[in-house]
DNA sequence: GTCTATAAAGCGATAGAC
DNA sequence: GTCTATCGCTTTATAGAC
């Protein structure tokens, strides 16, 4: 009986998930055979470069998704509060209600970030420049958008990592969905 | 020529920055020994237990730091808005005005959570309810004092992971200086 | 495309000399 | 108290059979 997986496209969400759960040192090529099911030749058969090649092929992923969910709907809808209210909702759904930890800041955190120095960068710069385009379309100074939207995303982050330390994964909606309310009414 | 080092408590914050740097799994005992300037002979005489004895260490001081420094005084000062203020420059001193990343919160996003989960809570529950308990004392009503103090710590954690993740430690001190302003005047 | 076997290096931890 | 040597295990990565 053949392996059911034959495409790396597969398996890249496998893999995100286990750098989730067990950061970039922590995902052993042996967590990630039993993640995927797959064996060490199979695995480097899809990702000749090994594990590097791997989180590369998730933090790519990663940038298409918010590319087209977040980002261009953020930058370019014309109603700026029902993107914002909408991509709210987007986010809330990636992140399994704050049972999901951000990959692309927990690789930020430890040395991990070196390796990846370019696309963790361009993940929250361009997050936060989207969420200030829409909220300057929504009648806010430029300056006064920015600085709203880099406290958003910060708090977001940071709600993420309160609901994983705590335990209580509520936490991270409630913080969102009071910052979202915040956002819209100033 | 001995060590200069004699004793554990020399060695605890050499430790904490270590971990800060690379993680649990990523601080690995030959990256300690260089760190520390000990050979694994040494390190084992102070910590029988080995890393997790170190991390255990590491995590009672950063407890016993916080404790003092913030949330004491946060809990007990009668003046709770001066004690807002100056907590608030005694994080951003202990964060190294972000270019420090939070041990506590590294910890809580990977599996290292599981190793130091009452540790990792305790942490956080506590920071919460002594920030809740101050703006409580500024006279918020306790359920509105609670909000606002899970929003401002979850706001300062993602704040060190954006700082991290863009290279920008300024953002830091820019997020906590505007949550505080808005933790005084709601 | 998937597997097992294997190599070489690094890991946490221990023992024992000094 | 500090060191070096070493153990047993796991790591990433490769080779080659199927």
């Amino acid at each position: 009986m053949a392996r059911q997986i034959a495409e790396r496209a597969e398996i890249v969400p496998l893999l995100g998930e286990v750098f989730r759960e067990h950061g970039y040192e922590g995902a052993s090529l042996s967590v990630i055979g039993k993640a995927t099911g797959l064996g060490k030749g199979s695995l480097y058969h899809f990702f000749p470069g090994g594990k590097e090649e791997m989180a590369a092929a998730v933090l790519a992923e990663v940038d298409a998704w918010f590319e087209a969910h977040i980002y261009a709907p953020l930058r370019d809808e014309t109603d700026a509060a029902a993107a914002l209210a909408r991509t709210t909702e987007a986010v809330i759904a990636y992140f399994r209600s704050g049972r999901r930890v951000c990959l692309v800041g927990a690789f930020a955190l430890d040395q991990t970030r070196d390796r990846f120095a370019a696309a963790i960068r361009r993940y929250f710069a361009r997050w936060v420049e989207a969420l200030a385009e829409a909220l300057t379309r929504l009648g806010r100074d430029p300056a006064a958008a920015r600085a709203a939207a880099e406290g958003a995303v910060a708090s977001l982050q940071g709600a993420l990592v309160l609901a994983r330390a705590t335990g209580e994964p509520a936490l991270f909606e409630r913080v969102v969905r009071r910052d979202l309310a915040a956002l819209l009414a100033p």
